[in-house]
DNA sequence: AATATTGATACATATTTTGTAGCAAAGCTA
DNA sequence: TAGCTTTGCTACAAAATATGTATCAATATT
């Protein structure tokens, strides 16, 4: 998958403004969920694979590809960590989590007898 | 694609934590994009379909199908609305906008002379 | 009554992800 | 120093998703 590169054609925009390319890297599978890992701090690939309970070594591999390519994380000799942006990013998608747990998910409780 | 719910498995956690749901849902092609637009006000399927440059209506149709589902949007007279959720979700993302275009992108700017 | 628009579906093709196996390099252990 | 272990990663077939084009039925417009 192409790399989406601000100023040029991604998916959503073929002008490509920074925020849809960014809503296209960060829209991959997985990309948000490595983010939110790593904040915690340093992790190995393996540790990776461990916490997104799920993803292909494949599929991990090419996500942290783009997103070292894209400035959000690099790799250190203890693991892999967010960069400068990458921790101004996850503080931007942070609210979020709260979000989805007292309001969000509330929709989809059993309603009560 | 099963539908992520909070409280029940989905990819990135088993136990279903309400963000990792959320990032499921989000992390899906078009979806940002889709509340990204909406928030301008009403849309029509058509519509949408032109604004998201080069979704095909299938993909379109099974994300509208999900964000309804997931108490994001919905539909009425006037064509998709978010619903107050989906407004609030919108909110919670729009930071990334601003954060896009003055800080992320400024990395891929082409060196000076 | 004819035309246009809309929200969708069908379906073949293309792209992406998964899942499993396994490898080479580096670090430990005996 | 010869074997284990761990690590980051690749190969590759199978499964899941997305695209692209055509088309449809329902409604609105002329």
């Amino acid at each position: 998958m192409k790399l989406p590169i601000p100023g040029q054609p991604v998916r959503g925009s073929k002008s490509g403004q920074p925020i849809m390319a960014l809503l296209d890297l960060l829209g991959r599978n997985w990309a948000m969920g490595i983010i939110w890992h790593l904040y915690n701090g340093p992790s190995t690939f393996r540790k990776l694979q461990e916490y997104c309970e799920s993803i292909s070594p494949t599929t991990l591999n090419k996500r942290l590809k783009e997103l070292k390519e894209s400035y959000l994380i690099e790799r250190t000799l203890e693991g892999y960590v967010l960069t400068q942006q990458g921790k101004e990013l996850f503080e931007l998608i942070e609210p979020l989590g709260g979000w989805a747990r007292k309001t969000w998910a509330k929709n989809f409780e059993k309603p009560q007898q």
